[in-house]
DNA sequence: TTTAAAACCTGCGAAAACGCAGTTTATTTA
DNA sequence: TAAATAAACTGCGTTTTCGCAGGTTTTAAA
């Protein structure tokens, strides 16, 4: 059972921005200003071009961030889990928003609208200034993603692709805990369903890979690393 | 002939942030901390994991950064004009670079050490709030690249690398400013200089491109736009 | 102006990726 | 449990992209 909105003094999300500026007593206002709201698995909330209303963080959850493309072909963007943010450019001179977002399961989600948002980061400077630094990290994440994009073969891709979701939340009983269809794997991979289908297949027959019903288990991350580390210079993404 | 170090109450490059943020009287000690370095053409001034000296800003010249990817093989990740910012990340915990950066032209650049930016955004909010929606625009951008990584054929990347250049640098003479070499514009585009080669003549055949010697002009960019229209949605990046 | 080097171009076979169509397996619903 | 639906899988021909090899043109240097 969880609280209506479930309070930012107690939350256990210490890697959320707001959380680590909470002992900032300017901050206590706007945080009376915060709306939750939680979606069943499977809801969108995001639409790409819908008018802002303002930034989520994920209270608890998991998110799959995406941008529409060419005859609809959705390329997944990131995975999203407690604490981290969702809906860049909640704030600022944009109006619309450039991604989609959906549960990936039951989410409780805090919403912060573009104004409070604004007067918050304009009261706490070192608000703004955490903001800024993981929009960097991001970027950086993303431009080391395009780089993969254009120099990797399809089954690297999809390894990638495979340690990434096992970086993001994980495997329990060896098997990953977010289940993305293959279909999935391909949107944010950058490839096809079936070139996923043959890659997951194969990897499954060298043992790298296990299954049970459509779940996916990692049985060796490093032997995977492997593959794709010539890739890797500085940087997990 | 240029000043030894310009100042930046005489700038000219009104989109700079440190400019914006001029007005400010809280900046103007940091102000003097400024160095300034000048490149001849072709010259390397960042390079991957080598340890950060702060962030650059174009003051005038033109500047490609990469990231270095298998074999070698460069990945351009942006061009840099006027008045814009090189080195994400020439501040917090990082402590390497993660690109390369390379001049285009002749090219005089302010640095600001580590440091003294640190001390400037701790100091003047307005100018980290500035920092803050540029790299979330940048990150837009960069994720909308990934989307055309994975959607586009070579040929609408090539269009859309050479629609790119254009929108930066423009044109002169009927002829693109910059010239990058076919396979620079392949390593921006995400493929390969054979492949930019044959796109690019097949686009002079159709009289959409022209040139002179190795220099490529733009004859109608609104045609070349519609060809990848149906992959811009909301943003040019 | 001649020479050398770099950049550009082209043909062609090879490899990779794609996508349809049909089958099997898993999951959900009645 | 059975039926229906959705997801996963596989084979195979097609398309796209790649990359070598050998040419030409352009640019830079002697």
């Amino acid at each position: 059972m969880y609280p209506e909105r479930p309070a930012c003094h107690s939350c256990e999300n210490l890697n959320c921005l707001i959380k680590k500026s909470i002992s900032n007593e300017t901050l206590a206002p706007f945080l009376v200003e915060k709306a939750t709201v939680s979606f069943r698995k499977g809801q969108g909330f995001i639409f790409e071009g819908a008018p802002v209303h303002g930034l989520y963080f994920v209270h608890s959850g998991k998110v799959k961030v995406s941008k529409s493309g060419i005859h609809g072909k959705e390329q997944i963007v990131r995975l999203v889990g407690d604490g981290e943010i969702i809906g860049h450019r909640g704030f600022g001179a944009n109006s619309f928003y450039q991604i989609n977002a959906e549960t990936l399961s039951d989410t409780i989600l805090c919403n912060f609208s573009t104004n409070t948002l604004e007067n918050m980061l304009q009261t706490v400077p070192a608000l703004t200034y955490d903001f800024m630094i993981f929009y960097a990290d991001e970027l950086n994440r993303s431009e080391t993603k395009v780089r993969k994009f254009a120099q990797m073969t399809v089954r690297e891709k999809v390894i990638d692709a495979l340690l990434y979701i096992n970086r993001k939340f994980g495997q329990e009983n060896g098997l990953l805990v977010v289940q993305l269809s293959r279909k999935e794997i391909a949107n944010f991979a950058g490839t096809t369903e079936e070139q996923v289908i043959r890659v997951i297949s194969g990897l499954k027959k060298e043992c790298l890979l296990s299954s049970k019903g459509k779940s996916i288990g990692i049985v060796d991350v490093d032997e995977l690393k492997k593959e794709i580390a010539a890739h890797h210079y500085f940087l997990d993404s």
